[in-house]
DNA sequence: TTTGTGATTGTTTCT
DNA sequence: AGAAACAATCACAAA
């Protein structure tokens, strides 16, 4: 009777780990195992320190400029969502700031953040989760969307009209 | 003035 | 399955 509609996608499998969310309590056993669906999904999708001396945090981009948005259409492949973790970094900013008005940036913040990050429990990180989930679905949403386009016409390609002429 | 760097973890995407 | 890249933000430095 009730048949799970799979996808067949299986890129899209990263999606099905994430749905794990809204963190019903009605037992211990049961958020144990919830928890246990993220420690899985984590795993999958967390398989860094390939190497401890190795630190590929080398992320350098050339951004021409520092923030051009006007068309709505997709420039180019959907931005990545920010992840849980930024959202809470977005609000524990805010109370880092409050209470820490002398903190410079957030590289101090990050450090903070993401050792708080660590001793929280599900339930307060399922929220972010939540939402990250949420804007993932959008993001896919574009994504599926503007590869749709891609494929029905590749012909679009660099119609970059929009120059820099802002400022 | 402008651009890049650094720090955090999570998700994405590719091979 | 695993590895690499990329997501936002703020202060500071260099060219």
């Amino acid at each position: 009777m009730a048949k799970k509609a799979k996808k067949s996608q299986v890129s899209r499998s990263s999606r099905a780990s994430t749905s794990a969310k809204a963190p019903k309590r009605t037992s211990n056993d049961e958020m144990a195992l919830t928890v246990k669906s993220s420690e899985g999904m984590r795993r999958s999708a967390r398989v860094s320190k390939v190497s401890e001396g190795r630190r590929p945090k080398l992320v350098k981009k050339s951004n021409a400029k520092q923030k051009k948005k006007k068309n709505k259409f997709d420039d180019k492949k959907p931005k990545k969502p920010p992840t849980a973790f930024f959202y809470f970094l977005d609000d524990f900013r805010k109370e880092f700031q409050d209470q820490n008005p002398d903190v410079k940036s957030m590289r101090d913040i990050g450090k903070a953040c993401g050792e708080k990050w660590k001793i929280m429990t599900y339930e307060d990180k399922v929220q972010y989760y939540d939402i990250a989930t949420e804007k993932r679905a959008e993001f896919d949403k574009a994504t599926a969307d503007y590869i749709k386009r891609k494929e029905s016409g590749e012909d679009l390609e660099t119609e970059d009209s929009d120059s820099e002429f802002d400022e």
